[in-house]
DNA sequence: ATACTATGTTAAT
DNA sequence: TTAACCTAGTATT
């Protein structure tokens, strides 16, 4: 269930706690044998994340590419040295957790018995990672992984590991791929392939910031606006990886005074919100099936 | 115990 | 448009 904030903090941990190690690489669970053998006993070079897609580089050009889909989900654990080098940490967040699921921590780098239906395991000198239930787990070449990224559209958070010139090309590229098109913004905002790594939560998020009704035409945003809601999915999404969750209420509306972070119900302004008044106007929150997802929006805020 | 839901995507219809 | 994937947290019985 995660959106991009939470695999480029997947991608951070892999970098932190096993780029440069050697690892042994199995499948518990059966189903990735074959890809398991291709890497086990190769170096990890390096962990990157393009929208929802992770992608392990590995010695000899082989690369684990992840997306965890809707129930998938990495789990951490190893020694004080893993500990120390790792930025996830308890309690549990979307699609990473450090904690075992009988919410017992586990110190020490031996690996705990497989727990469920583990498809990779990965095992260092320090720690291990497992990870259940995501949708595509592949090993493929670096030549088919940077296929994959080329069909995707910019990643808000590229800025994170990339360079600040990329970040203007990613707006201009946003603003294109999404005023192209007269499809409704909330769809566009989803398709990966306009903008990488928004999700259902941003999605209904971003709009009700930008005060976007979500059936208007992309082609009819002003390209100011665009690269406004670019601006703001950057500046979100960002805190989001500083995070680990979505926030996306402004802190003055926290009703538990000065705090670091909110209460998971004062998190967000419209998402989930179906019926409750708009935190805004008071108006109540609207709901609709757009397929197959659940769209929240405020119908008085956001008229633009 | 059982049902329902979810921050996602693809393939079949 | 719908089903499938097949985990885990939360709500309901």
């Amino acid at each position: 269930m995660p959106e991009g904030h939470s695999i480029h903090r997947l991608a951070r941990q892999f970098s932190d706690v096993f780029a440069g190690e050697r690892l042994a690489v199995s499948s518990p669970q059966g189903r990735f044998h074959e890809g398991a053998a291709l890497l086990d006993g190769r170096l990890l070079l390096r962990a990157s994340a393009h929208g929802k897609q992770l992608f392990l580089d590995f010695e000899g050009g082989a690369v684990l590419r992840v997306h965890l889909g809707l129930y998938g989900a990495w789990e951490f654990g190893g020694d004080e040295t893993f500990t120390g080098a790792s930025s996830i940490g308890a309690p549990r967040r979307v699609g990473e957790s450090e904690v075992a699921a009988d919410g017992v921590a586990r110190p020490g780098a031996a690996p705990p018995p497989p727990r469920g239906a583990v498809r990779v395991r990965l095992v260092s000198a320090h720690g291990w990672a497992d990870l259940r239930g995501a949708s595509t787990c592949t090993v493929e070449t670096e030549a088919e992984a940077q296929a994959v990224r080329d069909r995707l559209g910019p990643d808000p958070l590229a800025g994170h590991a990339a360079s600040a010139a990329d970040s203007a090309s990613g707006a201009e590229e946003f603003v294109r791929r999404l005023t192209r098109r007269r499809t409704p913004i909330s769809r566009l905002l989803m398709d990966q392939e306009v903008v990488a790594g928004i999700g259902n939560v941003y999605r209904a998020e971003l709009l009700f910031r930008a005060r976007l009704a979500p059936a208007l035409p992309g082609s009819a945003v002003p390209g100011e606006k665009a690269l406004a809601l670019w601006a703001d999915a950057v500046d979100a999404m960002g805190q989001g990886v500083r995070d680990g969750r979505i926030i996306t209420t402004h802190p003055a509306l926290w009703p538990e005074g000065p705090a670091r972070l909110p209460q998971p119900d004062h998190a967000h302004y419209v998402y989930r919100r179906q019926g409750q008044p708009c935190r805004i106007c008071g108006t109540p929150v609207s709901l609709a099936d757009e397929a197959g997802r659940k769209l929240y929006w405020c119908t008085a805020c956001q008229r633009i």
